[in-house]
DNA sequence: ACCCAGGTGGCCC
DNA sequence: GGGCCACATGGG
């Protein structure tokens, strides 16, 4: 199963070429960017974050003496602002203990932060992981709904039972090398791939994985 | 006028 | 432990 894993990868990196992710300029934009785009087209949280940089607010310092209402505005292109003002907000307080230094809380180790991250309200395992592996360089694969989709489509989704977060994740884990550039580029090429051609309706031409597609398979 | 998007938490059984 | 539902904006 290894070598099926690292095969598909193989393939969409000679297909996409290096995506070169998370599409950010500093750790926490990373991290603001990890919440914000919580069930949100991208696009929508581009907008929410160019409202915060041209406000001069992506830095936690600065975003902690902002009032949560004020913090709504910035933010309301990325839909659900309320919540996600509050999930910021929960964020920062956590940092704050760190004296909002992120060198100090990426110190720690993967496992126990982890831990920590999914304590805070407004941070579940996808956003955990993605804080941790793209803010943090830490080795914690990242699972969201275009990965299930994907492996659901190849067939690799009811055998083993996959379909559960942390199940899915400790798979890719166990079955590819544990370096974090892998970890990141993998991600980044199956959120390429489920944008381009695993749609709800799916796009078969030119799949890179058409050949291992059961859905293609069983319907062409 | 629909459907979808790089989830999460709360409530119910 | 699993099955719904609210949360909100912008684009196709």
């Amino acid at each position: 199963m290894r070598s099926r894993l690292l095969e598909i990868y193989q393939r969409l990196l000679r297909y996409f070429g290096h995506q070169d992710w998370w599409p950010a300029r500093t750790r926490f934009e990373v991290i603001t960017g990890a919440i914000l785009t919580q069930n949100t087209n991208w696009k929508n949280v581009e907008k929410a974050i160019a409202n915060l940089r041209k406000a001069g607010l992506l830095s936690p310092e600065r975003l902690a003496e902002v009032s949560e209402k004020e913090l709504c505005e910035y933010i309301r292109p990325s839909g659900f602002y309320k919540q996600k003002a509050k999930r910021l907000k929960c964020f920062l307080d956590f940092l704050k203990k760190y004296r909002y230094n992120l060198s100090l809380l990426f110190r720690e180790d993967v496992h126990s932060l982890r831990r920590k991250l999914l304590a805070l309200n407004g941070i579940g395992p996808e956003t955990a992981d993605s804080i941790l592996l793209y803010a943090g360089n830490k080795l914690s694969f990242v699972i969201d709904a275009y990965t299930k989709r994907i492996f659901l489509r190849l067939g690799m989704g009811n055998p083993e039972g996959l379909l559960k977060y942390e199940q899915l994740q400790n798979f890719f884990q166990r079955n590819i090398p544990q370096r974090v550039d892998l970890y990141k580029e993998y991600h980044a090429l199956l959120v390429e791939l489920a944008k381009k051609h695993c749609r709800k309706e799916p796009v078969c031409n030119g799949c890179p994985l058409v050949d291992v597609c059961k859905f293609y398979r069983l319907t062409h």
